[in-house]
DNA sequence: TATTGTTATACTCTATAACTATA
DNA sequence: TATAGTTATAGAGTATAACAATA
């Protein structure tokens, strides 16, 4: 059967692919991203920590007395929108804003006994669902897409 | 110099690789997606059609008469979403609202010349953007990158 | 009853600009 | 003059729920 005698208001039988859309690197890269984090959302459920603030706690544990404005850098996001992340945070009693002696303009981060708790927690979630989410992937290629993403993400670094 | 010295407030040093951040496919695909984005947007210029609009216009060229309903799911967003899209689409006179003869509910999408004219420069500029982004990929890089990003987005055609 | 297009609404994420207090 | 944190604000993008017209 012809694709052009069941083109008009039929749909069914569509194939995406024939779209140049498909072949954009960008398109593929947004519908696979709106997957992921719409996964995470739904693990790490309805009070459990979005995709950013997740990211600021985990930057904070792996480096205590962190600056906002170096954690906002290194997470790649400006420093004023940091500021809510940390709100939460620190809401929730997962860190502290800690002055620092030599420099009373900047406030080190600091993660407490909870904070690294529930860190530990929500990064074997995120394992789990990513787990999930790539079991048809293999091990190779789920490393090959890491490296590819990171040779995107090479190009920030120039800015 | 060992980095314990200069962990507090110096942050200069700090090698990103070291957060287990680093290891999720989801942080660093939004992170790349973040970069590709910008870039698009930045290429298509202030009054250049948005991703998203790219996407709703590409997919009428591609297929004329499709209606809005399937257009939404053909891209991945909800009817309700699509409505400014195409009225943004329609204002630019680079599609019509058709009605369709034998259901009256729906409205079949057609591009007029202009709206096929948008589409060809868009689809130029668009390729030249994504050879420039990524210039430090080859060919076949970027067929496997493609390749992997549509194993995640067939996670989504279960749902 | 179900579907199409639509509106109203809210939420998340991000960015820019301007402020303050420090340096 | 410059920087850190902050506030105010606006703009994308998305989703949910409800509605009228039509099937």
């Amino acid at each position: 059967m012809p694709r052009s005698a069941t083109r008009r208001t039929e749909g069914a039988d569509i194939d995406p692919r024939d779209t140049d859309l498909e072949g954009f690197v960008g398109y593929n890269l947004k519908r696979a991203y709106m997957i992921v984090q719409a996964d995470f959302r739904a693990t790490l459920g309805e009070g459990g920590l979005s995709p950013r603030v997740f990211s600021a706690l985990s930057v904070c544990v792996s480096h205590p007395h962190i600056t906002q404005s170096e954690l906002a850098r290194l997470i790649g996001i400006e420093r004023s929108g940091l500021v809510a992340i940390v709100d939460e945070l620190e809401e929730k009693r997962f860190l502290r804003r800690v002055p620092v002696p030599n420099d009373r303009r900047v406030q080190a981060l600091v993660p407490t006994d909870a904070g690294r708790a529930a860190h530990g927690e929500a990064v074997a979630a995120i394992r789990a669902h990513e787990d999930r989410l790539f079991a048809d992937m293999t091990g190779e290629e789920k490393q090959t897409l890491l490296i590819l993403l990171r040779k995107i993400r090479a190009r920030e670094a120039s800015r």
